[in-house]
DNA sequence: AAATCATATCGTAATATTGCAATATAAACA
DNA sequence: TGTTTATATTGCAATATTACGATATGATTT
């Protein structure tokens, strides 16, 4: 018990689930956010925009680039963060197929 | 510790964050996308459909219409669930500014 | 080479999630 | 009213996440 049975679920179905629970974090929204605000960052900058640790914030840059939705790349001896098309863009194709859902059918419901 | 720090988010970080969260498991994602497909279901057919338990489905079902991203509606002595637009709207305008990122800025990056 | 700066990793405590058996609730039907 | 059907809730074990201090790694600077 209490561990997820991901061999029954799809490729596609687990993937979704990786991206999205690596959003699934306020900090981990807010990194993004400020990723989009400044464009690039370093992992110090995120430090002195949060109320996290430095080795929590590292974790939580992992959990994203892991997932896909941000890219790590040296810079002399700091690492440079930004966001990554990759994981969203696969995130954005289930949206694509939920707008179709409430364009076509109206959401018609019990 | 282990408690996130939901005090200092903004309110809209934190609601994204517990819609993300929600989506973030392979079995919360197939029942969207069953749900999706059949447009509406009791919580029956999804246990049924995947390999859990139905009190496990039940659990799933509530945190998914706590996030706001499904609705139930009572139907006779079952319950009709079926997608709800609420959640999923707060979740593209989310994903509307990422793209507003990637058009713009076309993501320069180090 | 030593000090500094930036980040990652390890270890661990607190907390949260996942899954299910047992049970409760509540409507439909015989 | 008793039984069936459908779902929710409770309680608990297994597992996962969150956060951080201590420490390691690795590049830059003095």
């Amino acid at each position: 018990m209490g561990a997820t049975k991901t061999d029954f679920y799809s490729e596609n179905q687990n993937e979704l689930a990786i991206l999205t629970k690596a959003l699934g974090h306020p900090a981990r929204i807010a990194i993004i956010e400020y990723i989009l605000k400044v464009n690039s960052c370093i992992c110090g900058d995120i430090v002195n925009e949060l109320p996290l640790a430095q080795p929590t914030v590292s974790q939580h840059l992992k959990e994203l680039k892991n997932a896909g939705l941000i890219r790590g790349s040296v810079e002399g001896n700091a690492i440079c963060y930004c966001i990554s098309e990759t994981g969203f863009e696969k995130i954005k194709k289930f949206f694509q197929i939920i707008n179709t859902h409430f364009d076509k059918k109206k959401n018609e419901c019990c």
